[in-house]
DNA sequence: GGAAGAAGCCTCACGTTGTAAGGTGAACGA
DNA sequence: TCGTTCACCTTACAACGTGAGGCTTCTTCC
């Protein structure tokens, strides 16, 4: 038998994994601020510096809790049609839209990871599998190396340096604010007017950013297609 | 006359104007994690506290120099056309090209700004300015207050939102490490080694920003374009 | 001219951060 | 039994933002 059946009473070990895990959880629970070591090892049930035995630092920390995030978009993604290869020229779009809706729908259970990875440079294994999987979408269409790689410029930073933007709260700024920015700022002033009633049913106050985000990925995806069918009728 | 000319040898005094110039230039000579207050202070020859006299808090300065930074981009935007209103419906895509790359020129002279604008929420009134005249463009050209605030949001990360991405150094990933990538990533290897070597003579490494930039926002304003005319239509 | 007070800068100190250095006790191979 | 190694802990330090309050120097009013 292993050691564990001797084991007596000490508390389950720490190991990576374990940490990472619990980082992960400790930056959603409280933000990423309130990552911080003695917290961390708080929530472990131990000292600041016996994580030091398991990670060599807070930056191999964050790294990790990124592709522990990524290794979530994996799975993700694979819970999803992950039979078939439904990108062919036609459908190459839809696959490659589901692929970042997919990752977005993790991300925003962790709203500090984009944080995080736009902050380092933060090139993790999973990540890179996550975008060499949409370059093979891409490439099963016919698709050009130097268009895709416009193509994921393009897309990369609405996917992972995504944030909250405006209104985190959802409601609509302090009422005095709006008409004082009316006189210096009067179109803005003029479109908040407007907008911000529409639809009080969607899910965040007046900016809903599922709305938006999809927005503004179908305008890049619909261009890509265009210039797909440019290139491959020549 | 007034009590300058009674001066004798003191240093020129501290004012908000002068600590919030240090702090951007600091910021630009050493990048964002040099600016502490201790630096900062050490910059303009006085001690750290001396500071809080004149701004409240560090927070502050970041507010301070990210509107200083917007200021700039207005100054960059009259310099150019801002005689005629070129944004008649045929140009106003033009007009917003013109001012977003116009921010982006100031931008890419303080990197770190971007950064400390999505840190926090960071509405200097600079800002609103900026995104007003964008505003009134479109709303020239016709478009609904809707469109326009779909667009916004699309076109928004790209610039506030814009980060160096990846390869800040220019250089080609250590050797090694683009056929380590092969084994798991092969469609994105595949990419970088045919797209890598394409132009040498572009500004930076292998990814040029400027041209990666440049796509993605000529995809959005195209995208865009597209639903003014429909909108026109109906 | 002299007293009062404000303006502007400084010293000192505190709590919090990441982490280097090294200690301690249990498990284990010789 | 005796090191050695593993896993965790204690102590300590430099750097951070900043609160409390002191010391000049200048302005103002009598």
């Amino acid at each position: 038998m292993g050691p564990r059946a001797a084991e007596t009473r000490t508390r389950t070990p720490l190991t990576r994994e374990r940490v990472l895990q619990a980082a992960s959880d400790l930056a959603d629970r409280d933000g990423l601020e309130a990552l911080t070591m003695r917290a961390l090892a708080d929530s472990l049930g131990v000292e600041a510096m016996s994580i030091y035995y398991h990670l060599p630092n807070k930056d191999a920390i964050l790294d990790g809790v990124v592709e522990l995030t990524f290794a979530e978009v994996a799975t993700e993604a694979q819970g999803q049609g992950a039979g078939g290869s439904p990108a062919d020229a036609a459908g190459w779009a839809a696959a490659v839209r589901e692929r970042i809706l997919g990752a977005r729908r993790v991300l925003l259970r962790h709203p500090w990871a984009p944080v995080v990875i736009d902050q380092r440079k933060s090139f993790s294994p999973a990540m890179v599998r996550h975008v060499d999987g949409i370059v093979g979408i891409m490439r099963e269409a016919g698709m050009s190396h130097d268009l895709i790689h416009h193509s994921l410029h393009a897309i990369g930073n609405r996917i992972y340096g995504y944030v909250q933007e405006l209104s985190d709260d959802g409601q609509a700024p302090p009422p005095g604010q709006l008409e004082q920015m009316q006189s210096f700022a009067p179109n803005l002033a003029a479109m908040l007017a407007e907008v911000a009633h529409v639809d009080p049913e969607s899910t965040l106050g007046w900016c809903d950013d599922q709305v938006e985000f999809e927005f503004g990925l179908d305008l890049l995806l619909e261009g890509i297609e265009r210039r797909r069918v440019t290139e491959a009728a020549a």
